[in-house]
DNA sequence: CCAGTTAATGCGAACCATTCTCAACAACAA
DNA sequence: TTGTTGTTGAGAATGGTTCGCATTAACTGG
């Protein structure tokens, strides 16, 4: 099997998060980079043993909560129901969340970015981070 | 007794709301409104239950859900902490949170929610309703 | 390349906020 | 006041997530 690429970068992510690179842990982050969408933890959980049939859904939670907490993927709480994940490594956006289909869509507003940085500030805060959800409906 | 008008109005909200005004109820909705803060579901319990000692947890969230639904009060969740709770009385405002103390802020940015109508417009959606929150910490 | 050290895993139990079940009870309408 | 229907309290149940702990696997230094 000729050096995959791909994996690499999967290996150094992981030790970069200063964690050791373990089977599950690389399973669980490849979900996240090939997916195209925003899944739920069990839905990670569900792929990522189609890499790895040895994943339990405690390390699937473990890892996603550890990987979150060094900013190498992103947690998307939403309204009402599981909490979804993102790899971290796109720039920075928010979400408008489809409240019909569940789908999710990211955007990047500068102004908004910028008129929020205004707002805290001019209340003596400086904004640690943020979280702006947008849920909508198709427009007619 | 002289007719209380703060009273009256509070039955009249909750019966907007179509539902049957009971003592429960005017505690818990009482509490909101006296609130100068953002308390969670247990909170709002213990502070109904002063003034109307037979108020259950139970029938506090429900309640609140309930209240909620009809738009006459407004769910606050929050990163990794219960639900909070507001009137929903105020004009629409989003939340700045700081993050050290867990005292939350309002305010209100007709520019901000401009910009989120159009990004939302812009990929095909019309917003239903947003959240906003700025978690924080006071300024050096 | 091995042994020791330390972290990671899997399993199920535990957690915690919230919701539900259901019998007892209380609002409202007539 | 009585019937009808909505509401309540208490505790059990739920559901997503986290924990405890014995087992297993990564890394390190030799």
């Amino acid at each position: 099997m000729a050096p995959n690429t791909a994996d690499q970068i999967i290996d150094e992510t992981i030790r970069a998060a200063g964690l050791r690179v373990t089977r599950q842990r690389r399973a669980i982050y490849r979900v996240l980079s090939d997916a195209e969408d925003h899944p739920d933890a069990p839905e990670v959980h569900k792929r990522a043993q189609a890499y790895d049939s040895k994943v339990s859904l405690a390390t699937t939670y473990r890892t996603l909560a550890e990987l979150a907490d060094k900013g190498v993927v992103n947690r998307l709480p939403l309204e009402g129901e599981p909490t979804r994940f993102e790899t971290g490594d796109a720039p920075h956006h928010d979400h408008i969340i489809d409240i019909e289909s569940g789908e999710v869509v990211e955007f990047m507003s500068a102004e908004i970015e910028e008129l929020q940085r205004q707002v805290a500030r001019s209340h003596g805060y400086e904004i640690v981070f943020h979280r702006l959800q947008l849920y909508c409906r198709k427009k007619a």
